[in-house]
DNA sequence: CGTCATTTTTGACGAATCGTCATAATATGG
DNA sequence: CCATATTATGACGATTCGTCAAAAATGACG
């Protein structure tokens, strides 16, 4: 009863995907994921279909970033996107699936920051700092994205994740943890640090992995609330992982070396070119 | 068309309200809000408005554990409750002002928690051993709520929670922040902790908030990651904070007393009673 | 080319939820 | 007992979810 479609061709089908695949000007991390698929014996409808995820998941971020995290609806993402639901429901089992891709997304994007972090030319405690650096630099220029990476864990959203992907988060993590590792195993094996009796490797990682986590998640969330807005966002993760560190026994300690230096450094001889994006 | 409503009337207004009151058994944590306010000069109406509103928020933190978290809506509080739609709305103005009732909810039981745990006896350092452990209690005994702690803060749900209700998150995070603060302060005098150059009381406030949060976290929401599970869930915390309060050089250091000992007597001294209802 | 089988895409659909609002019920006070 | 103010009710339109039968595109083969 209501209007027809006046428009039931909107069917430029190639021209515009890779206009708009290429013209991609939202700033953000995408990871080189694909790049490195890309090479490889696919089929032609199977590279399409990775075309089409990546612009898609392109898109969600557009959506997650105006409407918020609540206002991400694959109804929008349909409305938005040249496709319709059938195809949108073809690459996201559910919302949640959807969510878990900008997961990986976002995980992938902190792996590259954190290789590039490892670069920066410092003892292997300066190293640590910058790679710490990197990850706040994510949580800032990305929050919404970096959020994702923990909504992205709860049962629920979990549970309707799609068994590939859920696997690909699970790799990643791995990769993350080993990445981890690998940082203190030389910093045992450069004679810096000396892993306490009650300690372990494991252990090391994940309250690193706490702190800075638990830090960025307060700061980007809670930006508003009283404990977070008397300190200065800049150095509240420097401080607090110099205390853990410190508690590691990494040397040389806080007391014995400039770390704001070292930031300051990392920030300019690393990162310089993401900084800016911040505003 | 449809079928008539045959009950019109389940208008047994009053012993419901009170019998459900005080037969609630779902185990949790309630804080002690209601009992301080409810002495002082109320009109019959709005006494009856806060019974009603503790009822919700009850059946609200149940249908939370039961559906998880995507599967709390207005509409099932609605079903589930004696009350209708418009009743629903005008305690809550939003799902998402419903979940930062809840948030209330949990920051209220956790300072109640944090008060107990203070009273435990042992030097400085070990009754922030206490607190930290109280609040690992309290992530593992209501994880759900727990949780809700975070999701109230992300800017979309903030935007949706009425001003009263931000006004009292932000009063009870105040608190959160004075109590340890003092705590710091305690130590401070009692010579037992040395504040460093570089930092300040706000920052270990903060820090430790970070660590204890992050940890609680990444432990209850990530439960089966690599990262996670490598470890001993009961004494992550432990060793995480550990680090921390080494770090801060709060005496006497790990290696020089057994806080292990410190975690199991507080346990069996404080929360004996709680830690029973883990399972 | 044309034909037909397979795969992909489409959009209509029913169910669930959201938040609003006119109407009905109840409480209050004279 | 009535008049007025407050509160509760549930029907409603809008949005989102996920499904599915039908339409369209693809591509293998004669």
């Amino acid at each position: 009863m209501s209007k027809e479609h006046e428009l039931s061709q909107h069917v430029m089908t190639e021209q515009e995907a890779t206009r708009s695949s290429n013209g991609c000007s939202h700033g953000g991390f995408k990871g080189l994921l694909d790049k490195s698929l890309a090479k490889m014996g696919l089929s032609k409808s199977e590279q399409k279909k990775l075309d089409r995820e990546e612009e898609l998941v392109d898109l969600a971020v557009a959506i997650l970033n105006v409407h918020g995290f609540a206002g991400l609806s694959l109804e929008k993402l349909t409305a938005e996107s040249r496709y319709s639901k059938g195809t949108i429901y073809n690459h996201f089992s559910s919302k949640e699936d959807c969510l878990s891709a900008l997961c990986i997304r976002a995980i992938s994007s902190i792996l590259d920051l954190f290789k590039r972090a490892l670069a920066f030319d410092g003892c292997s405690r300066e190293k640590a700092v910058a790679v710490h650096y990197s990850y706040q630099l994510y949580a800032r220029l990305e929050p919404t994205l970096f959020m994702t990476v923990l909504s992205s864990k709860a049962p629920g959203v979990r549970e309707k994740t799609s068994l590939e992907r859920q696997k690909i988060i699970d790799e990643l993590e791995f990769e993350v943890n080993n990445f981890s590792d690998a940082m203190f195993r030389n910093a045992v094996a450069d004679g810096s640090l000396k892993i306490p009796a009650h300690l372990t490797i494991e252990t090391l990682t994940f309250s690193n992995w706490a702190m800075s986590f638990g830090t960025n998640i307060l700061a980007t969330s809670a930006a508003e609330a009283k404990a977070v807005n008397r300190l200065d966002p800049n150095t509240i993760l420097l401080q607090n992982i110099g205390i853990v560190l410190d508690g590691m026994n990494w040397q040389p300690l806080s007391k014995d070396w400039d770390y704001q230096k070292t930031w300051q450094r990392v920030e300019r001889e690393i990162f310089a070119d993401d900084i800016k994006l911040i505003g």
